[in-house]
DNA sequence: ATGCCGAATGCTGTATACAGAACTCAGCAC
DNA sequence: GTGCTGAGTTCTGTATACAGCATTCGGCAT
């Protein structure tokens, strides 16, 4: 039945993460962790663990004597780490083993038409361009290309919140990814890699065009 | 006169780091909180938030009840990392600052070159290469890309011990460095990320065949 | 009213304490 | 001799304690 016993630290991790997704924290936010401590059931030292281990992503911020705090975000940073993505996604897919790729080409377009049709079960969708996005890097046999780009992405994540529930743009996300779906069909990487590189571009607008121009909250 | 006043964690993790470039430390090897922490001098708390911090690195390993150990390392590992680089560097490189680049470029010729004479003063002979690219993507603007791309170079290291102190090796990166610059000042980009990759493949290869085939000790 | 100073408070950074999991090894059954 | 078992030991994961820095706020001088 394998009963899941993580450390504390990943756990209060993973709830950190969760409520930082429902804007439950803002960027910028100073961290008191006494109370947040307490407010998660633990003591501080799973709880330091924890945003150490965040500081390393980016998420968190620390400085000497005044502790941590929620990492500010800005129109840069954001550019900055859509460019990064952009690189280490076409280097995952152009590395990714060819025959896999074929062999979940029609997975992949099944699942950008589905989720193009009228109304997908609500829960699926926040989740839906990460986990075609998964599924498209699943042939990636480096797999610390992999972990990066999950780790990256946790911090673009903090961006994503502008448009959530914007069901208008994960349409057209999900018509871009039938474009990739079908340039692997077809089995043209060049024209998959450009198509994936576009439906990055593409959604990098969408974002910057919601972001407040200064201060970026 | 800047008082260094740095948190305990991060002199213990800079010191773990220094540790691992001289070969005290093997991949693989597991540790003994109690004992690190009593020969480095501190508790067990900053020790423990140093291992985290370098977890996420990807440097050390931890697992639920059996603590920390520094990761393996593999023929693998390496070219995925490796792969990661390239690509960091190349897009780093890229996305430089034209004018910055024109004006460094005499000083990243002038540096190879005095590199590549007899004798260049010890000490900053381990460090050449790293100072160079440091100095090559000086003009990128992405600061989370020249973050990304020294926090991977550390893990890294970890392979490059195989060829420390052979001359020949820096003196053809050296040469590789050369010509980098030279495209820099000629302004051809196209042709200067070329040659870094260059660089890079080739470098790489010098190490790969002095890795062992199984295990990379 | 404004700005400086100092006590008081709160919070972080580090050390230590404690409970329980993992490992070790002697003893015993076979 | 080999393999199992269980007490003892070691070590980790988490909680708590403590010292010192940072901040706040009231009082005083200007």
């Amino acid at each position: 039945m394998a009963i899941e016993r993580r450390p504390l630290r990943e756990q209060v991790k993973d709830e950190l993460l969760e409520r930082l997704g429902h804007g439950r924290f803002t960027p910028g936010e100073s961290i008191n962790e006494v109370h947040l401590a307490e407010e998660l059931g633990v003591s501080r030292t799973p709880l330091r663990e924890a945003l150490i281990s965040l500081e390393r992503e980016g998420i968190i911020t620390s400085e000497r004597g005044k502790g941590f705090r929620f990492a500010p975000t800005g129109r840069q940073e954001f550019l900055d780490l859509t460019a990064i993505l952009i690189a280490l996604e076409s280097l995952a897919l152009r590395t990714s083993d060819r025959e896999h790729l074929s062999a979940i080409a029609p997975r992949l377009l099944a699942e950008a038409r589905a989720f193009s049709a009228p109304q997908a079960p609500h829960g699926t969708i926040e989740r839906y361009d990460d986990a075609w996005h998964a599924l498209l890097l699943s042939g990636c046999a480096n797999a610390r290309l992999r972990e990066l780009i999950d780790s990256l992405k946790l911090t673009l994540h903090r961006y994503e919140r502008v448009v959530v529930g914007d069901h208008a743009i994960l349409e057209r996300a999900a018509e871009e990814h039938e474009r990739i779906a079908q340039c692997l069909l077809d089995g043209d990487m060049e024209q998959a890699v450009a198509a994936l590189e576009a439906n990055w571009t593409s959604g990098m607008e969408r974002i910057m065009e919601r972001l407040p121009a200064v201060g970026t909250r």
